[in-house]
DNA sequence: GAAACGGGTATGTCCGGACAACAGGACCTC
DNA sequence: GAGGTCCTGTTGTCCGGACATACCCGTTTC
């Protein structure tokens, strides 16, 4: 357990940018890279404050939002750890569209529907919105590398979003949505599993009656008010939900 | 948007707990019980902590912890405010059983299988263990209502926990870990669905090739060590992941 | 009437210090 | 050798202050 060579950081006091933020993110630079080996200290707290020309609390918020992030442990009386990899990223509040295009698939949109319709009794509980009252509906099928991943269907608010057909070709509904101004504050999500409708199975090229995944999610933005109500069908046997958790304190 | 009465906290100094820890505490029971209205601003941070006697960080980090949570919201240039509500537990790493329990379904255990044995190739690989090494495997079926819900399929490291056959009827695994001193940390899963085998539908009482929801995950400790990889099959007609998400940063 | 300006107010960032609490090892005692 | 005790190092908590920055809103200007 030697003590290894300090690394470098480079650390911009006329940056936007705010100092635990640059520092935080060379650490999480140098953990990926392995420059900070897997289990190895971190160095006290006080003394890489004053190598950095930094004061303990700025240096604790950087090393604070890594070990939220699950990338470090502290323990008292010992010292702040780097953890045995395995992390990737928790589970965000992503767009499919987004997933797939990390993911190199190719992802591409068929807009099968786009309507305003009066909103049904669940549609209208998940929007808080009367029953009965407009919303737009928007159902699209999802492909990755040509074949059917999903069948997204969506109901917004009228007015929230002006959805350009071609718009939703090109990207994700998420990706619109922050780019229309409005911030993402958290989700509801439900997912289970059912056989597939004659109708559903050949949508998708599946065998009738194959299992498929559902997902149903409502979205509320940072006012508490919710923007949209999705309930999707994804084909079990070429996609699946993967994603990493943490435990809470 | 008239400035409401301010509320009551007590704050024990001497008390071991934390004052940041006692006071956020007190917020959200405040915010659950409604007595601050979602919605409502919760007053500057500056005369808050003159009005308790507390510091600024001490009042910053117990509000920060509830906007962490998804409770409140910070608006530079505004103030904090109460979500609108719709929040309730974000995803946990938490067992089935006391998932079930907490939802008041009567949750059962009933052990299939629990021995020693070589591991796979898969499980192996999950465990960081060598492929053929020693590893403990169980088997459960789970009931609630004394209907079955889902089958667990659990492989663990050798040595780690004594699973004597009682323990495992009357809590869940997680819950067990947690009382041998076992910290954990996080977990990699994958949700998926597929088609029931003759054998599976059989155990799980449903009619052959029901579409079963499958969950497959790691789960590591503090120190970076697989302790768990489990491969459980749910009935898809009694059971879905509900749970809830916030959009990072 | 719409756009530009500016003041007030709140959070965001950062500093420097102090003491408490815990883990682990070294040391001593029996 | 086993057990307990002290010491040291590290993170945890808390304080008081300072300045920067963004947002809201009323005012002014065109």
């Amino acid at each position: 357990m030697a003590k290894q060579q300090p690394l470098q950081f480079t650390l911009d006091r006329g940056s936007p940018v705010p100092l635990y933020f640059q520092l935080s993110q060379q650490l999480e630079a140098a953990i990926e890279r392995g420059e900070l080996a897997p289990g190895s200290l971190l160095g006290n707290e006080i003394e890489l404050a004053g190598r950095l020309g930094l004061s303990r609390p700025t240096v604790r918020q950087a090393i604070q939002s890594l070990v939220d992030k699950g990338l470090l442990v502290r323990r008292r009386g010992v010292g702040t750890q780097v953890v045995h990899s395995q992390v990737r990223r928790p589970l965000e509040l992503s767009s499919l569209y987004d997933d797939l295009e990390a993911a190199g698939q190719k992802p591409a949109t068929r807009v099968l529907r786009r309507a305003v319709e009066p909103a049904s009794a669940t549609v209208a509980a998940a929007l808080g919105v009367a029953e009965g009252a407009d919303v737009v509906h928007v159902e699209r099928l999802r492909l990755a590398h040509g074949e059917p991943v999903a069948r997204l269907s969506n109901h917004l608010p009228v007015g929230l979003l002006d959805l350009e057909g071609g718009a939703l070709e090109r990207a994700g509904l998420y990706r619109l949505m922050r780019t229309a101004g409005i911030t993402l504050h958290s989700a509801r999500q439900t997912i289970g599993a059912r056989a597939a409708t004659p109708a559903e199975a050949e949508l998708l090229a599946e065998p009738a009656g194959a299992p498929l995944l559902t997902m149903e999610r409502t979205t509320y933005d940072d006012t508490g008010r919710a923007v949209e109500f999705g309930s999707h069908l994804y084909r079990a046997s070429r996609y699946s939900f993967d994603f990493q958790l943490l435990a809470r304190s």
